[in-house]
DNA sequence: AGCTCTTCCTGAAAGC
DNA sequence: TGCTTTCAGGAAGAGC
């Protein structure tokens, strides 16, 4: 569930202590989220953290290579993906450790970073620096920073369900349920429209609304769902202002209608049946192929 | 191209 | 009450 901005939370947080810190030593738990966990515990003891970055829901920790470093001449990124239930964030080493943390990063002024993820649905890998672009240029585009030109390029002829393309990280880089759905009842869009179907008008609601809700939840520091909470251990509070997502049979904050939940997309949906009108074609699924 | 289903995992909640 | 089943979901992959 951290989607965008719970994840900008914590990147704000861990830019709080990380920066010139340096790995010394790394102490794994389980490691079957982690892409290869020996290349941990060998690459990074001797690496600095110089910069701490959000790539949608990634968040990576930039690092340079000090002369305790295995292999110096090779650069690295720590890139971490927080899943469902992940946690990353700096605790003392006498502070008592989370149950399910599965890796610790010790720091040379005696902190340590620790990772922790309840289900595993997280990731955990180290990016070589020539491998980097590639990576980014798996994900889609920032929705904070999109232009309306390039939000609408995204989306045209594109006859998939729009909440589909909000969840496709390939599209946009950081949406997740929960803004998705919250971004569609803003806009009054149904989640089932197709987006080749959306009108400019609703466009650039949409886009609109994308930003404010990102924004609002950032400064609110995240939704805590599901036991989210920042770097510091803190819940955020944008969860008390959804409109859309949990709230079914809850009047609509718009017209009082009751709030829809439905599969869309494979993924629960919450939107109000009135502000929020359905599609007609794609509703009833009368998807007919020409006889051949 | 885009949809559905499955897998990964745990804990909360619902069902019996 | 207490055990069992279901569900939630980010991402990736299979199959249609």
């Amino acid at each position: 569930m951290p989607e965008l901005p719970e994840v900008e939370t914590i990147v704000r947080g861990l830019r709080t202590v990380l920066p010139g810190r340096t790995i010394v030593s790394v102490r794994l738990g389980k490691t079957d989220f982690i892409e290869d966990p020996p290349a941990l515990a060998e690459e990074l003891p001797g690496r600095r953290i110089e910069k701490i970055e959000r790539m949608g829901k990634f968040i990576s920790l930039e690092l340079s290579a000090g002369p305790e470093a295995k292999n110096p001449e090779r650069q690295f990124d720590l890139i971490v993906h927080l899943g469902m239930t992940g946690w990353l964030g700096v605790r003392r080493p006498d502070d008592p450790v989370a149950p399910h943390t599965h890796a610790f990063f010790e720091l040379e002024n005696g902190h340590e970073l620790r990772y922790t993820d309840i289900r595993r649905f997280g990731q955990i890998r180290l990016v070589p620096a020539e491998g980097k672009s590639a990576f980014s240029e798996r994900l889609g585009r920032e929705p904070l920073e999109i232009s309306a030109a390039e939000f609408g390029k995204r989306l045209a002829g594109r006859r998939a369900r729009i909440k589909a393309l909000l969840l496709d990280q390939r599209v946009f880089r950081g949406i997740g349920n929960i803004y998705a759905d919250e971004s569609l009842w803003q806009a009054r869009i149904h989640p089932a429209r197709l987006a080749a179907r959306l009108n400019r008008a609703e466009l650039a609601r949409l886009r609109t609304a994308i930003r404010r809700v990102l924004q609002h939840a950032i400064q609110d520091r995240g939704s805590s769902i599901s036991n989210f909470v920042d770097a510091e251990g803190q819940p955020g509070e944008y969860q008390q202002r959804h409109r859309a997502y949990g709230r079914e049979s809850k009047p609509c904050f718009r017209c009082g209608t009751k709030i829809k939940r439905e599969i869309i997309a494979g993924r629960s949906s919450f939107f109000c049946p009135r502000c929020q009108p359905r599609p007609r074609s794609t509703s009833a699924r009368t998807r007919r192929r020409p006889t051949s």
